[in-house]
RNA sequence: GUGGCUAUAGUUUAGUGGUAAAACUCAGGUUUGUGGAACCUGUAUCGAGAGUUCAAUUCUCUCUAGCCACCCCA
């Protein structure tokens, strides 16, 4: 047998066995692990009563022109011209499609709206680890509530998926801000125009990344003279400090009970592990109130693995009037990078339970028929069809992870009883047909 | 998209201008109704293509892929 990454064809042409560029295989060991973590994320959006929903990863290319602009489009998505002339992207983010299914039946459909989703999405990136070109995302919103009950629940459903997959309150913070303060800051006490607005916004955003010199001296270029008083406020080592360098109108109270209120609520609830953090900027411009992330307090993982925040316009691209939304996306390398750092990843275990073992073809019936009987009782059965030795068939089942086996041969099919052998333990007990599969439950 | 580093059995890694070594894994075999052991055997056109050379896995170039940084972050 020849092992090769290429496998030769007739004309000379050779394929290679390697996934696309930046996609990943998943073998059935990979497969549980996604679908463990997928599973925790179904049960606890089903549990706050989200609903999923899910729509093609093909979509016009428009929906993303629209909110994105050209250039992201263009580079940074996969896009392509279809046989009827019409431009096609694979969604590279679950967003427009949302608001798309929503404003399409906002009539019909009851408001507030809990529904949640795990698209896989592209995009035409270089790859690198932690970040291909495929992958899936958790998307939670909540459409209809413009009050800050939606932030209170939706961040309290991301708690819990972190609860749920193990985590502790120690491994994890959620950090907040609200882009009402930033923008009154960066309007009305800075009055900075649109642009250097911007520049400010990313040089916070990569505050974290910068050395403090860096970043001050970034912050002077821009604002000169009125450097100072931002970098005594962006540098607040708390929140108490922070509002405390603002000034006390009414119209700043109001932005800063808000968030007061959120962390408030959620401290209520149990969840304690949050913190204000006016640097947290979050990438994306549809933003019009809280913004969140969850970030691994690990040092070797310090990354957001959630982040989400209020989008109240995002609907009106459809020319609809205003739906308020809150919402976050969770991405799966990043989980499960995070469940192999705290050691959280449960053990490979296929979903089969029983391997049937055949001392011989003449028996093949016979296992066939147990095996029915077995499926019939609800566990999962699978039978030996080589001519391999007993033991090959038993290591080739223990291999497979399966927990037990039952061996088929001349004693059996005359006494009707087996020996039902525990591949972990080594164990075996004699049983009868009838009892078979509650010795396995 | 820009720059840097890397590519040798399935995996992790040695090594050399004269067609390669180890460990583990896998497949086959030996003990013929119960595995995890032992032993034997096998598996690499040294990522692909081109160039320099008597000779290239080794040097050079191109491509591909991976990793890292930047860019971007949905």
């Amino acid at each position: 047998m020849k092992k090769n990454t290429n496998i030769r064809l007739i004309a000379g042409q050779e394929l290679s066995t390697e996934a696309y560029k930046g996609v990943r295989d998943f073998y059935p060991e990979d497969m549980f692990t996604q679908n463990y973590i997928f599973d925790v994320f179904k049960k606890i959006c089903e549990s706050y009563g989200y609903n999923q929903y899910d729509a093609s990863v093909l979509e016009p290319a428009d929906l993303y022109r629209a909110k994105s602009g050209e250039e992201i489009v263009n580079e940074q998505t996969y896009t392509f011209t279809d046989r009827g002339d019409r431009e096609v992207t694979l969604r590279p983010e679950m967003t427009p499609t949302v608001a798309r299914m929503v404003a399409a039946r906002k009539q019909e459909l009851s408001f507030p709206l809990r529904w949640y989703s795990i698209p896989n999405l592209f995009r035409y990136e270089k790859p690198q680890k932690g970040r291909l070109r495929e992958h899936w995302q958790l998307n939670v919103d909540l459409f209809g509530v413009s009050d800050t009950s939606a932030e209170v629940e939706v961040i309290s459903l991301a708690y819990s998926i972190m609860k749920e997959l193990g985590l502790k309150d120690a491994d994890f913070q959620i950090r907040l801000n609200s882009r009402k303060i930033m923008n009154y800051v960066l309007n009305d006490l800075m009055s900075l125009d649109e642009v250097t607005a911007k520049k400010i916004c990313k040089l916070i955003d990569k505050k974290n990344k910068l050395s403090s010199k860096d970043f001050d001296n970034g912050i002077k270029e821009l604002l000169s003279e009125k450097s100072a008083e931002f970098l005594t406020l962006i540098n607040s080592q708390n929140f108490e400090e922070f509002i405390s360098r603002l000034p006390k109108s009414l119209e700043v109270s109001e932005k800063i009970e808000e968030i007061r209120n959120v962390m408030a609520s959620l401290e209520k609830l149990g969840i304690t592990n949050t913190v204000f953090d006016q640097t947290l900027m979050r990438g994306f411009d549809y933003y019009t109130g809280i913004v969140f992330e969850v970030y691994d307090n690990n040092p070797d993982n310090h990354r957001s693995v959630f982040g989400g925040g209020r989008y109240d316009d995002l609907l009106s691209i459809f020319g609809d009037e205003k739906i308020p939304a809150f919402g976050f996306g969770a991405g799966d390398v990043i989980i499960k990078d995070i469940l192999e750092t705290y050691k959280l990843m449960p053990m490979y275990k296929p979903k089969t339970n029983l391997y049937i073992c055949t001392l011989g073809k003449e028996y093949q019936e016979y296992s066939n028929e147990i095996a029915q009987k077995l499926r019939d009782d609800g566990l999962n059965v699978s039978i030996n069809l080589t001519d391999k030795k007993i033991g090959d068939q038993i290591k080739s089942a223990d291999k497979q992870k399966i927990p037990y086996i039952i061996c088929i041969g001349e004693d059996e099919v005359k006494k009707g009883e087996f020996k039902l052998k525990n591949l972990k333990t080594g164990e075996e007990k004699v049983v009868t047909e009838v009892s078979l599969s509650k010795n396995i439950k």
